[in-house]
RNA sequence: GCCCGAGUGGCGGAAUUGGUAUACGCGCACGACUUAAAAUCGUGUCCCGUCAGGGAUGUGGGUUCGACUCCCACCUCGGGCACCA
């Protein structure tokens, strides 16, 4: 071949490898073995992105080199396929995601391989491979089994017009991605995951792993421990509170008074026919609890209550049959009025009737714990959360969560020193942070002193105090919050792993699906929509819906919602380690190869998964540690991010931008190799960076130098001489320790030019030995393998060039080496000698003396002080007059 | 607002972690080869100055024999979190 033609090499090589299988890894290798994983990408319709690029290649980098260095090295591919874009393409098409996904993969996988990375392509795996997924939903069971996933009422985006919730990626500005309306928060029974149980060891064995410390921050902040001071303070109601306007005394309006006409309508007609244990139950209260006034069917809200004692703030509820059908209404009920203060207590028909005594008893009962408290709200103190609990005397006011700023006309008492502050409701102050509730210091906490001002509280003048001690004069209590919250698990879609559940009625209870009844397959669909409800499309499939209660035998529903896409990928490094069961549907882990191979010894990945997707799959990971299905706290041992790569013009790339670099193109044109080493070179690899085609030419003719100076090496025949000679070469040894350390570093664009500034050395030399040349291959193989592999065999190599030790540095025959010394006078650079190395202090003054140069400058001045580095610089500092 | 990270030629970026600032690559200029162009090869390429020398690493100070590197203050850009008590 006269020239480098990258076209009839990278094929062809790439064939040969995958025919001698070199990149399968033999698990029960007597080798050490070393874990290397890259983040598996979402197969879109875009294809490849370079940016992938990047990141698989810097892996296969070290990948390479690893395997040169006799270790077994496990580099795994596979697809993290559940998602939206293909949902949405399926819902725009109505082909099935199934078919979508395997048209992308396909593709991909071509892609990748055209890039000749070393990917153990046996292991390849697919979260939406049903045989893929009943892992997933098995694992989702255990949790499940172990109070791990629960379900709560969580609010989610929703779009009225379309009628259906939406992820939040799919809401932009407030409004619905596809038609513009403004999304609105509706609340939802969602499956959660306790990961906050987790939050503790999340944050504190970041300590085990080796992960740049950019990164355990960010995991730190998103986690959010704080450690503070929780502090109860009593509450008084000198006054009672403005009256509501209402019905009397004690009324509460309900939202309009259309609504409150209606309710009152009602009332009249309950009252008139009144159930049977209704009635029993109103005899036995006005007789025997007579020192409380009781009214019958009263309307709180929009709510008809049973019974109400409205001083004592207490709500008895007798319910028929039918409230076992209404368990969710019921609950909202109780919710709201528990809001307002009062105590909801309940009992069944039967219960009424068969025992009217021990209910009475019971009601008695609930009244006398309710009379200790001295409250209007029947809440005697507030729980404060402050991690300045040293501040308490400058307190002037008690916050809590509310929508709008008002004065709630309660007052709390500092239990530091006895005064009486307001109970505000404020805006800034948050929910769901510590207690929901503030002890306001407008001095040191600037939202505090804007708030006291703005509505004119009394400001600060108190001094503070020592903290332990205030903690035990008040009483506190040191509690650890956290940031994180539960990991909301439910989608409302059709494309995730069905939640393996069932729902029985007459159990009244949620039950996990029997192993042997998995994986709880998607059924094939032809609508996609979500339905109006906002339920997943799988709740309009009738007969999928319909299940047997794996407990009583009874009929029961399945659950329609699915898992997000972080699911598959939270455990997808262990999956590699089975494939071979994940095939053979043999349900058991696989305990061998998980003790093998685990940890993950390096993973690389993008910065934009540094919280979520490294934080759910450690959480997963520590969650199987404890059931002991994987061994180790921690699933990565070492983490690392590549930089995004953008468009020539700064911006990201987007198909509605049109500007985005398609690797298939670029291959076609330059090669693989080229673009290998072109991402490589192209600026550090974690920072962001601009793509430029200029820069690609550059890459380009560095491999054609390498073709070329091969092809003069074979042709010159004082091979002999040659060899001598370059084998002394400092820069050859210089290169080999640089090239490996950068490589350790991910520095691989000094990598790179250190591998330039040898070839433009080995140019210039009259003749290269074959084995200079062969050093040099080797070092180049990781970066661009098609290339060198085949310039190898030019060499006379038969073996790949893959399967060839890592070149060592050579011990030089000559320790006489010469070395470059920087002569300074008071810091400056005066003069640079070239002398042998490891010269004396002493030797290297007298050498530098001598120098004309130097004698200039130091021209009879005295000097105060010599600075020596050996064989770098000598200084010699001056006096200045 | 808080937490990370970064500011060096026309451009992407080096700098052994306090020791020759601008390696390597791109671009540009000139030269060689060619009828010519492309490709390739060679030489040059921070600024001022003919030289000697001086000045430059976002800005202003400081430490040091010596600072891109360490300290203080500020400015700009990128990323993350965002009323976090």
């Amino acid at each position: 071949m006269k020239s480098y033609n990258h076209r009839q090499i990278e094929g062809r090589w790439q064939k040969v490898w995958a025919q001698k299988k070199l990149n399968c890894v033999n698990d029960r290798s007597r080798k050490k073995k070393f874990y290397a994983l890259v983040e598996f990408p979402y197969p879109s319709g875009e294809g490849v992105h370079v940016g992938h690029v990047r990141g698989y290649t810097a892996m296969d980098v070290v990948a390479r080199k690893r395997r040169a260095e006799g270790y077994e090295v496990l580099y795994p591919m596979g697809w993290d396929a559940f998602g939206l874009p293909t949902e949405n393409y399926a819902l725009k098409t109505g082909l099935p995601p199934q078919l979508i996904t395997k048209r992308n993969t396909t593709r991909y996988r071509k892609q990748l391989q055209s890039l000749g990375f070393s990917f153990d392509w046996s292991r390849e795996i697919n979260t939406t491979d049903p045989n893929y997924y009943r892992f997933t939903q098995w694992l989702f069971l255990q949790f499940f089994k172990r109070g791990l996933a629960y379900k709560a009422k969580v609010p989610i985006n929703w779009c009225p017009k379309d009628k259906i919730g939406l992820a939040n990626e799919e809401v932009i500005d407030g409004k619905c991605e596809r038609c513009g309306t403004v999304v609105e928060m509706r609340d939802k029974e969602q499956w959660m995951l306790a990961i906050t149980k987790y939050a503790d060891r999340l944050d504190r064995e970041l300590d085990l792993v080796d992960y740049p410390e950019s990164i355990k921050t960010q995991q730190r902040n998103w986690i959010g421990r704080s450690e503070g001071v929780e502090i109860g303070f009593k509450i008084i109601n000198p006054t009672p509170p403005p009256l509501p306007e209402g019905e009397g005394e004690f009324g509460y309006q309900t939202t309009d008074p259309k609504t409150w006409l209606v309710l009152q309508e009602k009332v009249k007609e309950m009252r008139q026919s009144p159930t049977r244990a209704e009635d029993l139950l109103w005899q036995a209260v006005r007789n025997n609890l007579s020192g409380c006034h009781f009214r019958r069917q009263h309307i709180i809200g929009k709510f008809i209550v049973d019974f109400v004692c409205l001083e004592k703030k207490l709500v008895v509820e007798v319910d028929g049959d039918i409230h076992d059908f209404q368990k969710e209404s019921d609950q909202e009920r109780t919710n709201f009025l528990e809001q307002k203060g009062f105590k909801v207590i309940r009992f069944k028909n039967e219960k009424v009737i068969g025992n009217g005594v021990l209910v009475v008893a019971e009601i008695n009962e609930a009244l006398e714990a309710l009379s200790f408290g001295e409250g209007w709200g029947g809440v005697d103190s507030i729980k404060v959360f402050t991690t300045r609990p040293e501040t308490i005397f400058g307190a002037t006011f008690i916050a809590r969560h509310g929508k709008t700023d008002r004065f709630t006309g309660e007052y709390a008492i500092n239990p530091a020193n006895q005064e009486k502050l307001p109970i505000w409701e404020a805006e800034y102050v948050m929910g769901d942070v510590g207690t929901g509730v503030i002890m306001g210091v407008p001095a040191h906490d600037e939202r505090d002193l804007a708030f006291a001002k703005k509505h004119n509280l009394s400001l600060v003048d108190k001094p503070l105090v020592d903290k332990d001690e205030i903690i035990k004069l008040v009483g506190g209590k040191k509690v650890t919050t956290y940031k994180l919250r539960d990991w909301v698990f439910s989608r409302q879609r059709y494309w995730g792993e069905p939640i393996p559940l069932i729902y029985c009625q007459k159990c009244n209870e949620w039950w996990s699906v029997p192993d042997k009844d998995l994986p709880v397959e998607l059924p094939k669909i032809k609508k996609y929509q979500p339905t109006d409800n906002g339920e997943s499309p799988l709740a309009s499939v009738g007969s999928w819906v319909k299940a047997k209660c794996p407990k009583c035998g009874g009929p029961a529903r399945r659950e329609t919602d699915t898992m997000p896409n972080w699911a598959g990928s939270s455990w997808y490094y262990i999956a590699y380690l089975m494939s071979e069961k994940i095939k053979t549907k043999n349900l058991k882990f696989s305990t061998f190869n998980l003790k093998h191979w685990l940890p993950v010894d390096w993973y690389n990945g993008g910065t934009e998964h540094t919280t979520l997707h490294l934080l759910y799959s450690r959480f997963w990971h520590k969650v199987l540690n404890d059931l002991k299905l994987v061994p180790g706290k921690e699933p990565y041992q070492k983490r690392t991010s590549h930089g995004f790569i953008l468009a020539q013009n700064g911006e990201k790339m987007s198909k509605s931008r049109g500007n985005v670099v398609n690797p298939d193109d670029i291959v076609r044109r330059f090669g693989a190799d080229t673009l290998r080493v072109y991402e490589m070179f192209m600026g550090p690899f974690d920072q962001a960076i601009s793509w430029n085609e200029d820069g690609l030419i550059g890459s380009r003719r560095f491999l054609e130098r390498v073709w070329k100076l091969v092809q003069s090496a074979k042709r010159k025949t004082c091979l002999t001489v040659g060899q001598a000679k370059n084998f002394e070469s400092p820069l050859l040894n210089q290169t080999i320790k640089k090239v490996g350390d950068d490589i350790e570093q991910m520095k691989f664009n000094t990598a790179i030019s250190s591998l330039m500034i040898l070839l433009n050395s080995l140019e210039k030399e009259s003749a290269v030995s074959i084995a200079t040349m062969k050093v040099f291959l080797k070092l180049l193989s990781p970066f661009a393998p098609h290339l060198t592999d085949e310039l190898w065999h030019e060499l006379g190599e038969k073996k790949s060039i893959h399967l060839a030790p890592w070149s060592r540095e050579l011990k030089t025959q000559n320790s006489k080496i010469k070395v470059r010394i920087v002569i300074q006078i008071n810091g400056k650079v005066r003069d640079i000698l070239e002398v042998e190395n490891d010269l004396s202090e002493k030797e290297l003054t007298g050498l530098a003396m001598n120098q004309p140069k130097v004698k200039i400058w130091i021209n009879g001045k005295s000097i105060q002080k010599t600075i020596f580095i050996p064989n770098r610089l000598i200084n010699f500092v001056v006096d200045n007059n």
